[in-house]
DNA sequence: CTGAAAGCGCTTACAG
DNA sequence: CTGAAAGCGCTTACAG
């Protein structure tokens, strides 16, 4: 492998003077460089980033934990993310839960190894608040709150919900089956955001006393569940005549509705949460409540940023003397993300979804 | 950060004999391996893996080159290659081409530059084979001819075409209309190697005197070009009587002909190229050719441990003087390998596919 | 503007 | 079994 030393060797100068030229950095007289272009281009030199890595102590490679891109939401979120990754400069790291034998610990791991710079965390955790609190490096949530010092961001299922009641009961349904994760997750502390626009839904449908169900799907990864679910529905709930789940489900759900001779929108209706690309390949073309991915993924890299930034000023480079303004300096370990975190910390940042109608609502 | 340093000190050790420890490597005195633990423990040392990437110029990591995960083919591969490394200890770095602004030779320089350890190159490329050759680190294509020293996996898509021309034909089609790639790829010596289902059915219709026609999709990346193109087949070809593409073509091109009241399988047939989870979320359960990812993805990641080993066998830690002459005639436990890969360098390994009847053909 | 030096955090021969 | 030393390939103060 040809190095640094080559070039400089080559070109007759100081491997510091090479450095500067690659880097186009400082000043270096049109001579050198040009001597040390030449070198480069004969000797067809190529720095090798693992270097740069280690002296850096970065990656610039950021996690994207999620259960299974098999599964269209998390494909759609991952590759919205990567795209806005790549446009800051950023390279994804694709983290399955599902597909790897271990959970999202070995990938924490990874980041405390400095194996990359931060981790959007937008899979299912058993792990406390305490646990995510203190790892101490830049970690962003999806869906869910991992704790007060970690940044959030997710759709406003509250706002996805109220469209879906109000949809429901302005055409007049009857009764309704919601589909959707682990009941279990439901408590009032919950951390996983999603299920407020189950909740939403129930509560608007029961003020306005409308029957309403509650199935849960299999897990995230394996369709085939979906579609026992989807049939279980029809058994169990005969007089259903709406019914809500994601994509996926939805999609199923409506394939399952035709076999049976179940005339959609007119006597059930269907309507999709999420809106990725799935939503497109039913039967119909379905309702769907439509997260904003693209904004969702802007909004998570914009808190990544915040945070690899607030990582990298206390700590400079061996360089403890440079205080960047007094105010980001003061950030000691646990004080640190008490200001503007609070905020997103609890509440996170908010994008709003948008109701698209299709074939499968009257 | 606290290293090795701080850890040896608080030991009482060099810093030789941690990391020795922490390797789990040579030989250490239960003595000292108890001070060095402890002192690991209390001081919550984590190794930076960053150094270590540089000591072993490795990182552990394949890049992944496809054009959008947001595609469910490409999802489903990339999902499975994931899990393959995973299993061999590889990390899977995320490169979409469409995604991205870049081209894939963003991701070949980062592969020059040691950011990964090898490619999965299974995106569209412009670049010519002796690019692909000339570029010395492990890459292994799928679906697709890169060059003669670059190895290649895809799945039997003559076998594919046999067994769709076969199901046409003696289900009694009279005009089929074939969905793909641009035309312009089809050319005898492509390098292309899932045009050769659509030859092969070409072919054997003709033979049989089957009307066949063939029609471009839009992008792999624009699912809406293919809901136009569906439309357009139905009013180019009215007495179309089977229509074969990839499963997203086909869940589309159901959803139209249901709209338009025509009955499948009894006047139209469609058959769906790929297997993939987006084949179940159709309005009828779509009769499909499967690829085998699980099969894929091992057969990738078998290929790319071979060439990573190769690449890592000649140029030892700084041992410049071995010559690269008898590199391959060095492999000694895997000669069998060896005589393998020759004939992956030209023709491919090839895997198997699958007929899975559904409820779209007779 | 340029070069010699120290160092990023770890690993591995190599002497003891 | 243990430690001092050299080095992975690059970057950045720091003298000239």
């Amino acid at each position: 492998m040809v190095g640094m030393r080559d070039v400089a060797k080559q070109a007759g100068v100081s491997v510091s003077t090479v450095s500067l030229v690659v880097n186009n950095a400082g000043y270096v007289s049109d001579d050198m460089r040009a001597k040390v272009e030449a070198a480069m281009q004969s000797l067809n030199y190529i720095p090798n980033e693992l270097a740069r890595n280690l002296y850096r102590n970065r990656t610039n490679t950021i996690g994207v934990i999620v259960p299974t891109i098999l599964h269209p939401f998390f494909a759609t979120l991952t590759a919205h993310l990567q795209r806005e990754f790549a446009s800051r400069g950023l390279k994804t790291l694709l983290c399955s839960t599902a597909d790897a034998a271990t959970g999202e610990s070995e990938y924490v791991n990874m980041l405390q190894r400095h194996m990359m710079d931060g981790i959007i965390m937008a899979a299912h955790t058993e792990h406390q608040p305490d646990y995510w609190t203190s790892i101490h490096r830049p970690i962003v949530a999806f869906d869910r709150i991992l704790g007060a010092g970690v940044p959030a961001v997710h759709s406003d299922h509250e706002t996805g919900g109220r469209i879906i009641a109000r949809q429901l009961i302005d055409s007049g349904a009857r009764h309704v089956v919601l589909v959707g994760g682990p009941r279990s997750q439901f408590t009032k502390s919950t951390t996983f955001l999603t299920v407020r626009y189950h909740l939403t839904v129930e509560q608007m449908l029961a003020d306005a006393g409308i029957a309403c169900d509650y199935v849960e799907a299999g897990s995230v990864t394996d369709v085939v569940a979906h579609e026992a679910t989807a049939a279980a529905i029809f058994e169990r709930y005969p007089d259903v005549d709406a019914i809500v789940g994601s994509d996926v489900v939805a999609a199923v759900a409506l394939q399952e509705a035709e076999r049976r001779g179940i005339d959609v929108p007119g006597s059930l209706q269907i309507i999709a949460y999420d809106g990725t690309m799935a939503a497109e390949l039913a039967g119909k073309r379905l309702t769907v409540v439509r997260q904003d991915f693209p904004a969702i993924a802007a909004a998570l890299a914009d808190q990544m940023d915040q945070q690899i930034e607030a990582a990298n000023k206390p700590a400079g480079k061996s360089a403890s003397k440079q205080s960047d303004g007094a105010v980001q300096a003061e950030r000691t370990e646990d004080s640190a993300d008490s200001a503007d975190s609070v905020d997103s910390g609890q509440l996170g940042i908010v994008i709003p979804v948008t109701f698209v109608p299709g074939e499968t609502t009257r």
